[in-house]
Formats: C-alpha cells, structure tokens, sequence
DNA sequence: ATAGCGTCCGAAAACGTTTTCGTGTTGAAA
DNA sequence: TTTCAACACGAAAACGTTTTCGGACGCTAT
C-alpha cells in the first residue's frame, strides 16, 4: 500500500524546498529547466495529485454543488439531477446530493451541514413540508453568507434568487385545452392539495382553460389528493361514482392510476375515458396503454440550473442581486391515452 | 450580507487567542467558566460553525462517500443511492455522486477526482464499458492508496474488496422454475449481451432450470440484446416469429417492451403468454398489466453498502484484509403477468 | 571594483481548525 | 519570604496547498 504522496514528501526525497516543488509542477519561469524536468519526473513516477481539500481551503472553493431535493427515487428529480451532473462535470464541478424526504427538518440539517465550507452554492427544490410551513429562513440565510442559491421547480416567491421552471399554469392550460379541441368538455381533475405550489398552478390552469371555454366547473370533478401514497381508493371512487369524458392528472401517479381503475371498471382509453398526464416519465411511456403528457424535460431543467449557478459562482462582482427566473417549455407528447381527432 | 464568522475573528473581537476560543466551544476545563460563557454566547449570537473543509484537512477524513454508478435516471440505481444516503446521514456523512454513463474514461476520470481527498470511501456499479475491457486499475490503484471501496451488483472478481449483490443464478433458476411449475415449457428468454455480469448469471441461472427440468434448449428463443435503446425491433420479431407460452426477461424494459409487443400482436397477457421481469421498479408495477418480477431490493442493498463501508472507515485497524460478500435475498412478486394456478 | 540585473530558489504567510505544550499569575503551604 | 501547585490562557505546530517576497549568486557594464 503506497499512501498518497505530498509535496512536502516529494520535496525531502528531493531535497529541494516545498514551493520549488509547487512551482516546478506549475511549470513556473521561475524554476530552471533542470530543476523542473527533475520534480516533474518524480511527480509522475509517484503519481502525484494535489490534494482537493487543501486545495479548497487554500481557495476558499471547493468546486462542489449541493442539490437538495424531496426525493430521488422519482423520475423527474432523477433527470434533473442528471443534468446538473453533466454541465457540472463540464465545468470540474462535483455533485454533493442531500435528500429532505419532504421533510423540513432534514431540509434545514441538510442545507446547513452543506453551508459550512463544503459546497460552493445550491440548487434545490422545497420539500412539501417546507412549501406547508412557509418557512424559508435557512435559505435566506444561506444566502445572506454569500452562498448563491439556485431553485428549481418547486420554488417560492418569498425568496430572491435565481429560479428554473416550467409554466405550470400555461401547460396546464394548453392541455387542457388540447382535450377540449378534441370534443371532449367533461373534465375530471386530478390534482394535490394547495401548498404543493406546482400543483396549485395546473389546477389554477385547469381552471382558466375551463372558463376560457364556458365550461362551467363541477366541483365534484375536482379530486384532490392529500394522502399519495393511498391514492388508488380516492380514485377508484371519482371513477366509479362519476361521469366525465376525460381526466387531467397533475402527475404520472394519478394518470396511471386513473387508468388502472377505468380499466378495471370495463371502460375503454381513449374511447371512453381520454388521459393527460404530467411530467413525461417512465410510467408514461410504458404503460399501456401509453399516456399522453406535458412534457417536462428534467435534464434540460437540471442543466440550466447548473448553467446558471456557476456562472453566478465564476462572475467578476459577487454580489449581482439581479437574479433571474428562467422557464423551460414544456410540450405535449401525444400518446395512446388520448384520441386523435 | 454577514459572511461566515471564524475562529480567528471571534478571538480578535473578545480579545483572547484562538485556542482559548476553540476550546471555550468545547467546553474544555482549561478555560474558565466566564471565559467559556463569554465566547459560547458570542459564538452563538454570530452563528459559528467550524468549516468543514478545515475540519476535513486536518482530521484527514471528509465525512463524506462518494458514489459511482452507470446511470441514475434508472429506478433501481435510484434506489441504492436512496439507501445509501439514508444510512450514510444516520451516521454524519454526506453522499457525492458521480455518473459514468456506462463509459469506462469518465468511470476512471470520476474516481480520479474524488479519490484526491475528497471522499473517504467510494460505493460503486461497474460501468458497461468496464466490464466489457476488464481494466479495473483505476480501482485497485484506489483501493492500494488505503481507500475502501465497497461494489454492488455489477461486481467483479477480479477485484478484492466488499461486495453487496443478489443472487442472481439462483434468483433466474427460481423464476423460471416458478413459470415451469405453472405448467409453461416452451420459455422464451430476453437477455443482455454476456459481458454484463448480471446478464450473464441470470441467463446461467435460466439454462441451469431448463436443464434440471430436462426441458430442451431452443437457442431461437435466446434473444440477447446488444442496443437497449432499440430493442424494440428485436423483441417485436422475436414475439412475431417465434411460438412460446412464457418469456422470463432479465429486466424490466425488456419485459414490458415484450409485453407491449405481444399485445400488439393480439396475444393475451397471461393467457398466451406468461411473462417474469427482473428487478421491481416503477414498471413493473404500473403498467397494465403489472408484471411478476424478481425483485431486487435497492434500498436494502444501498443500505448494506453503505454500512459496510461506514464500518471500515471507521474501524480499529485500518488494513484487514478481509473482505465479505453480503447477498442481498430477493423475492418473486407475482402480479398480473403470470397465470394464478 | 562596484553597481545593477537576471536567474534560481527558499522562507513564510495564508486558508480554519485542533491540540500539545509552555508560561505567567495567584494563592496557599512551609 | 520562599516554594509549589493549580489555574487560565497563549504560542505554535500540524494538515497540504499556493504565492509573495526576499535573498544569494553570478554575470555584465561601467
């Protein structure tokens, strides 16, 4: 076992002093020919490589991001990461990945375990709990160290900083609408409770689209899920207590679920039922039959967020507080589980 | 904008020297208890936290694991890294993960960096490309340097170090002999090419039942699938063409695409054809219909992992030698894809 | 001879900690 | 009054870098 070695040790075997040995690697004016030759053979011969944290104490950065979000086993936060992990690399950044688990607390240790020196800024999206409370203090105060912060998808307007998005409203809206050019005026909702922020916006855009088309809203259509994990009996019973031509489903969960229990009822999709889905993911495009869906691409999300942290972390003046919101176009991927015209 | 606030200027306000503060944090009986009151409330008032960075050069360890894997928009490897981050929080550490997309250079280009100070210990699948030129030097050079490496699933032999899989011989043996006891013979097999490890031993494990059931070996219902991204074509043809009444595929993509495939075709789903996929991901569970599967539990194998590594990091003596194979057990979860005796 | 300059290198500070060891002051015991 | 322990604190090294500054040396030009 030959434990890594360090200048200071090149520097005895050598018998020259530590700063020759830091400049010959440098390949510094500084240093003769000889001398340089000499220190970069050793250094290659005992695989040298400086030392990372040295490095970011010396640097005061670690050229490291911090991504905090609810959960990971979830196709959407998965892509996302994906692409910070890319235009990351790109850039000799690593990837330091906290899970809140939707819970507040494990938001907050997360976040301030991460802002003591081991990252140079974050990219995170709330956690449920979070977005319930409404309490924001240990962003702002991550951010008030200095620490850039970038958001994505779920965000809040009670913080300033930079933002990715997708235009829930407008894709809510545009989907809704795709169903209702299709003939089909009896929309049933799907959707989350209130504070889930994403999700008040494509039930708010379902909304819209309805009125824009004198479609008087029933509220017996409008099933809003607080319990995710037992959504199946909710659902089953908007299915079978109900009339309506078509579901709009705020995610993939309910979509397929929605699907599942139609099916089992003896209904036929498209024919009887019509289905859009949000977030085009795995479930989605395999299911059967396929689900049409907005499409919300998480890897162009999770590369934008990382364009845009570390170009605030490689700007000239620190502090810019002109912060942007940047949003990403979604489309409507046309499936099995909606009738073509 | 109050920037973090450290030893040094704590001292510098109370007028003490930075020991006396350090050591006023820790409650050290050297210090006095004015002394001590005086610096804690200072301390608190300005929100100290010791840098971590600092903290990790001179403990020469970071606290930290680092991860690296093929791919993570993949349910299973989702799941590990849940199970990973779960145990490795319980126990103050923190995750970095780093993608190879299944490419031997950024495989060894990741492990690199990483293994330059930044993490204590790396948890890691073999990219494809690694296993298919069967060049671990990154890995060993890593694991010489005094650096524990633990590898899950995609594991080789060739390398001494923890290991955590599933049994995936005698998981394939079990589904298929579950499908030949249901009465069905004639198995069709979707596979992988045989330098992925996993591939290999389940399509072992499915010849190996055919075997001891005396069933005969039809090599035209062995669909080894070289391009995952077009499988498609392959599957259709081989449903198309070929005449069996069950499919045993060593994932989940291959057993819904087959699926799909046989639908299309007309074919009923279990009645026609009987169908088993491996590894119990989103999939498997949501299309229609739900397909039986081996599952294989990622979070438990995260989980184990993580603490195999966490134990010889932090255990007595830094060298034993010994290394363990943990197998993770895994069950078959029968659902709509197979008939019910 | 000496001033001046270029070449080559080393000392030391700095990043933020922790910890060992030394030192000065105080009070009590002799 | 002297001696010694207990107490309270500070100096400094160490972790591994980078970088600034200064110094030694030899050479050229005056």
């Amino acid at each position: 076992m030959k434990r890594k070695v360090t200048l200071k040790q090149i520097a005895k075997e050598l018998d020259v002093s530590i700063s020759t040995v830091s400049k010959s690697l440098k390949d510094s004016a500084e240093i003769s020919e000889d001398t340089r030759q000499k220190v970069q053979a050793f250094a290659k011969l005992y695989n040298y490589k400086p030392n990372n944290i040295a490095l970011s104490l010396k640097n005061k950065r670690t050229k490291t991001i911090g991504i905090i979000i609810p959960e990971i086993v979830h196709h959407f936060f998965a892509t996302v990461i994906s692409g910070v992990e890319n235009v990351a690399n790109e850039h000799g950044y690593n990837v330091i990945v906290c899970l809140s688990d939707e819970s507040f607390d494990k938001e907050v240790i997360n976040m301030e375990m991460l802002a003591n020196g081991s990252i140079d800024g974050f990219i995170m999206s709330l956690s449920k709990e979070t977005q319930q409370k409404r309490d924001f203090h240990h962003i702002s105060e991550v951010i008030n160290q200095g620490m850039p912060v970038v958001m994505f998808d779920r965000v809040t307007n009670e913080i300033l900083c930079d933002k990715v998005i997708i235009d829930d409203h407008l894709s809510a809206i545009q989907a809704v609408q795709t169903l209702i050019d299709k003939g089909l005026n009896n929309i049933a909702l799907i959707t989350t409770v209130d504070y889930v922020s994403v999700g008040k916006m494509r039930t708010d855009g379902y909304l819209k689209a309805l009125k824009s088309n004198d479609i008087q809203v029933n509220d017996d259509l409008i099933l809003k899920i607080e319990d995710i994990e037992h959504c199946d009996e909710a659902i089953e019973n908007l299915v079978n207590n109900y009339k309506f031509d078509a579901i709009f489903a705020v995610n993939e969960l309910f979509a397929v679920t929605a699907i599942k229990a139609a099916l089992k009822k003896g209904l036929k999709i498209p024919e009887d039922i019509a289905v859009i889905g949000f977030t085009d993911g795995i479930i989605s495009k395999y299911s059967t039959p396929s689900i049409t869906t907005v499409s919300q691409n998480g890897i162009k999300m999770g590369g934008k967020a990382a364009k845009m942290l570390i170009e605030r972390l490689e700007s000239e003046d620190e502090d810019d507080e002109h912060y942007r919101t940047e949003v990403i176009e979604t489309h409507l991927v046309e499936r099995e589980s909606t009738p073509t015209l």
